[in-house]
DNA sequence: CCATAATTGAGACTCAGTATCAATAAGGAC
DNA sequence: GTCCTTATTGATACTGAGTCTCAATTATGG
């Protein structure tokens, strides 16, 4: 079942309703890879003349979570990142604080033991956003420099 | 070294002055147990005739946390929580997407895990955010209950 | 094709936090 | 203590990211 498929049916069973601009919306995020952020994705469609304003696009973006097509990394400021989760599985996020830039990690030990801390306190966990921040290996670098030099 | 005393080198170390505002601050969180967010804070100070603007409140927290007296969580949405850490050591935090109730948890595996993780990336941790969502033993209970109503 | 209800888009609005800037007040030098 | 420099404060304006409103439009089931 590809993409589409899956997202019509998400509509269907929540009596929502597959228009223009859903369909045109998912078709493009295909072609997207990597993190992206709802505004430069408006900039994007607007530049390409598809139809899209910036409400639908928030709200399709919303409704592609849900189906679990997309997956939205929250970010401590500034504007929450996208990503598109078709023909992936789970995985975590190290950000560098100095250039931005987005590391993907998984554990499946760590996924094994938030189940078992939420088992042990009654939880019942429907996601869960873990994020470690630093300095990425380009950077690291550099900030030992401008360190080294300072010395 | 009480608190007062580690904001009072931390100020100084920054060339930060220790003003009253500042101490008065300090002095009321020490009193606080558990999670709080900026504005109710805000409420707090105002109700008891202390002095503190809500510009003042926010800057002041910001550099507590900084100075590592104090923890932020940000939160999915809505105000970023925030809770003393005077006498505790780190934990991170399992939110009820219901009722909003904050249940804090640690785990040396996971943490021993998330180094291993940045070793092997070449990724320098400065921090890290990892919440789980989901219903807290009570919550989970009343959705059970209403689910079992529905059938 | 019709009726109904969901969707769209433009722009107003919200919320949480940040910036501005004149008045005030630490903290160091003397 | 007095003076000087510079940080701080508070009132308020502003910002950024996202949400809401509502009339016009359009998908869907009958």
């Amino acid at each position: 079942m590809d993409a589409a498929e899956r997202f019509s049916r998400y509509l269907a069973t929540n009596r929502l309703r597959l228009t223009r601009e859903r369909r045109g919306i998912l078709e493009e995020l295909l072609r997207i890879k990597g993190h992206f952020d709802a505004d430069s994705l408006l900039v994007h469609f607007r530049s390409r003349g598809l139809p899209a304003s910036r409400a639908t696009l928030y709200r399709t973006l919303a409704r592609l979570v849900d189906a679990g097509l997309v997956h939205k990394i929250e970010m401590e400021k500034g504007q929450a990142q996208y990503e598109v989760m078709v023909g992936r599985h789970h995985h975590d996020h190290m950000i560098c604080v100095r250039c931005g830039r987005i590391v993907e990690f998984e554990s499946r030990e760590i996924e094994r033991l938030q189940m078992e801390i939420c088992r042990r306190k009654g939880f019942s966990m429907t996601g869960h956003m873990h994020q470690i921040r630093g300095h990425c290996s380009d950077c690291r670098d550099k900030t030992d420099d401008a360190k080294a030099r300072r010395v």
